[in-house]
DNA sequence: ACCCAGGGTAACT
DNA sequence: AGTTACCATGGG
């Protein structure tokens, strides 16, 4: 079935390839790609996407993905209290995607000292790999079925020293050690502590789970742009109307930044 | 050959 | 508590 999904500030181009997920490609207003274990081909539309072909049940779960029921001109309005958001944000429509804990966790571990042109690689592999197969393609792979490999079973993914951080992630989740539902309904400071029992996981990859794996708008991963930003703009730390969504702010900064070389 | 990439860890002060 | 070398791999 088709099913269009309206919402504003969703340029498709820059939400799919802002580096905040990894499993979509496409060019020209034409995409398609990967949500955990959904497959969708994906159109825009001047207020919105025409979803192509999904499951006759998931365009709840399509309108939770692009979170369609959050107001981006409310968010907007109340960032572009700062004017170096404002001139950031101003002509874009970056929307903070809800993705799956589990996928988000795995993807910005792989994500570390890495280019966002290996980390689609790696995890393309680690899919086609291990993922289940749906129509379109592979689903991305539950932490029980990583959780059952070697790291040398990883070895054709090329994901280097992250492998084992790979599988110690996969593990924890697997044996409830590290319980992803639970620490989502948890204060963001106290979910990052626990998610920080992890290797290979610290502040950075902690705060892109929380924020893209978890919703906490106000998470702000500090990436090299990110610090970089905030050092030649914000010395004196991120102004208070960035406080409640400071991870949307940031995504904004973020592509601000990498298109701009700062 | 050298440097960097949406960092983290371990081993140092 | 704050630095620093090192970690695999691939592209510039």
């Amino acid at each position: 079935m088709d099913h269009y999904i309206k919402a504003d500030r969703l340029d498709l181009s820059e939400t799919l390839f802002c580096g905040q997920c990894f499993r979509f490609s496409g060019e020209n207003g034409v995409y398609s790609g990967f949500a955990g274990d959904k497959f969708a081909r994906l159109i825009q539309k001047e207020d919105g996407v025409l979803l192509k072909d999904i499951g006759d049940n998931d365009a709840p779960f399509w309108e939770s993905y692009f979170d369609a029921g959050l107001d981006y001109g409310e968010v907007i309005a109340e960032l572009s209290a700062d004017k170096i958001f404002v001139k950031a944000a101003e002509g874009h429509g970056i929307r903070v995607l809800r993705q799956e804990p589990f996928e988000t966790l795995i993807s910005f571990i792989i994500s570390q000292n890495n280019n966002i042109k290996r980390i689609t690689g790696i995890i393309s592999r680690l899919c086609e790999g291990f993922g289940e197969k749906i129509p379109g393609g592979c689903a991305f792979p539950t932490a029980k079925r990583l959780a059952a490999l070697s790291e040398e079973e990883l070895a054709p993914l090329r994901a280097g020293f992250r492998a084992r951080y790979i599988l110690d992630a996969a593990r924890k989740v697997e044996s409830g050690e590290i319980n992803l539902g639970e620490i989502a309904l948890l204060p963001a400071g106290e979910g990052r502590e626990r998610l920080k029992a992890i290797t290979g996981v610290g502040d950075k990859v902690a705060d892109c789970v929380l924020l893209f794996g978890m919703h906490k708008l106000e998470c702000v991963p500090k990436d090299v742009w990110v610090k970089r930003i905030i050092a030649a703009y914000y010395p004196d730390g991120l102004p208070a109307c960035m406080s409640r969504y400071g991870g949307i702010a940031q995504q904004y900064l973020f592509d601000y930044a990498r298109k701009n070389g700062i």
